[in-house]
DNA sequence: GTCCTTATTGAAATTGTTTTTCAATTATAA
DNA sequence: TTATAATTGAAAAACAATTTCAATAAGGAC
């Protein structure tokens, strides 16, 4: 019953292990950039054919309430989605390949502070994400 | 012919100042918060009652063109328009009441640096939202 | 001010996306 | 193996955004 680690979350979330779930699970896990719902369909479709739009939806909606997924925010239209980083990390995409890579270590509370006191609001939280080429599109292709 | 600021570049653009226009401009510009298309569209049928929707997606387009105004990314959708800072300003929002305040000198060159180090990526541009509660919605209401 | 040209408009139709409904299916515990 | 309740896919509905097109009106020329 070689379960992934996924799986396991939803199973003790008290979710049944469907053919459609680990499809769309195992799509997640593998992409290499953010995937909309509908590009997550037609990867999943090819490991289980009979795959509705629907469930789709419904799995990435679990996923992302359970934290194994989170939004990527493009330019236009944030419906796309990409597996969570550990703890607290950023998002780094390539504009050219639409590849995703997390980091952490961002040090902004200074920022936060200089901010606070200058609007008089009290940051809470933050989002942050880079976009730049890596390191394949850099070098030619 | 006191035209606004926006008006005149909306103009300079090559534009016809028309009643539509003027309606949805003067809701952008003084908006508190950022506003979807409906928002901008109930809005402005105050001063416009003719106004259709569709025209406020296209005017919405071309003030978004001109720079004159940007989109501001919610956690779910990011279909809300705020005008836009000056320079290179960031986006501080109220989480309670949805107040957008801009603001600026973040200074992210040591975090670009390392990553990009990090990852092979070179850090094109980047992009920063905070949320918090502002002074209103701090002390009471 | 009047006329003319053409950008702009609103309504309707279209397209695309997301959600809801519901009967059939199927994972899982007993 | 059986019972039961979660899960599913298809269809329909709701919602959002875009395209089409004839009517309107802004603004330059006179």
């Amino acid at each position: 019953m070689a379960e992934n680690l996924w799986l396991t979350q939803l199973r003790a979330d008290g979710c049944r292990l469907t053919a459609a779930r680990r499809a769309v699970t195992e799509v997640m896990q593998s992409a290499e950039r953010a995937l909309t719902p509908v590009e997550v369909y037609d990867a999943a479709r090819k490991r289980d054919p009979r795959l509705g739009l629907v469930t789709v939806y419904r799995t990435l909606e679990k996923l992302e309430a359970l934290g194994l997924i989170q939004r990527v925010h493009h330019e236009q239209g944030c419906q796309a989605f990409l597996r969570a980083g550990v703890g607290h990390q950023h998002i780094l995409l390539c504009e050219r390949c639409g590849r995703a890579v997390h980091f952490e270590g961002d040090d902004l509370e200074a920022l936060f502070e200089r901010v606070g006191e200058q609007t008089g609001f009290e940051i809470k939280s933050h989002w942050l994400q880079l976009y730049g080429l890596c390191q394949d599109c850099r070098t030619g292709f």
